[in-house]
DNA sequence: TTCGTATATGAGCATATGCTCATATATAGA
DNA sequence: TCTATATATGAGCATATGCTCATATACGAA
């Protein structure tokens, strides 16, 4: 402890931020969310949309719910989906965005 | 072209943004680039600070390197790393701020 | 209860990831 | 040139990840 001046992460605190990123490290994860973040859906619609397998939207479901990241609701015996973390969302549209502004004009200087 | 009335990512955007999260997306490299949004430092500085062998951290900044995450200088034979991308120290800012919040008060209303 | 639709989930597989070990490269000094 | 220090990198391995396939569960209608 002497040696270190600079501030350290706990252990904790480095597992949240990599869990967080690791939900977002994902083309699938980043699709449904993304679509989420515009409108709650049911795992059908999803899978329509994204042209995926209900089985694959489902066990990725799974994942973001386990996250806390997602929220849903039943009506009858469809599941409609939503997010359910702001912040997530905040980080995903500032990626997007910046990913959109490289693409673009790329060269800096 | 016809049902789906939300907007899409580009296939490429959706690639971009799971680059930069999957980079966030590890506990070394979380260690690695707080770390270097601090101080520039060396390959064995990060090494002893962060407590990982050579090769570990080696390995893991060219893999930055290659998404021009970190930039470096030589000074002799001692490479000095810092960071190149302030979007992602951004990010990773954030995504910190926010676990230390839930690290603090659990339970929402 | 039986069937049909919607969703969830376990098992298994192919690929990706992050490490270690060994070794290559680069620079400084003797 | 030879050696020492600092860093980079290839190979190989153990684990993680994301999918498919098959099947289980939940609910509504007949």
């Amino acid at each position: 402890m002497d040696k270190n001046t600079h501030s350290f992460l706990t252990e904790s605190t480095i597992d949240s931020v990599a869990t967080i990123f690791k939900a977002l490290a994902d083309p699938t994860r980043i699709r449904i969310l993304y679509l989420l973040s515009e409108e709650e859906c049911s795992v059908t619609h999803m899978t329509e949309v994204l042209g995926l397998s209900q089985s694959a939207v489902s066990h990725q479901l799974s994942f973001l719910r386990n996250l806390r990241l997602v929220k849903f609701r039943r009506s009858a015996n469809t599941m409609y989906y939503s997010c359910d973390d702001d912040h997530v969302i905040s980080l995903l549209s500032q990626a997007i965005e910046h990913a959109n502004c490289d693409e673009g004009g790329e060269g800096h200087a």
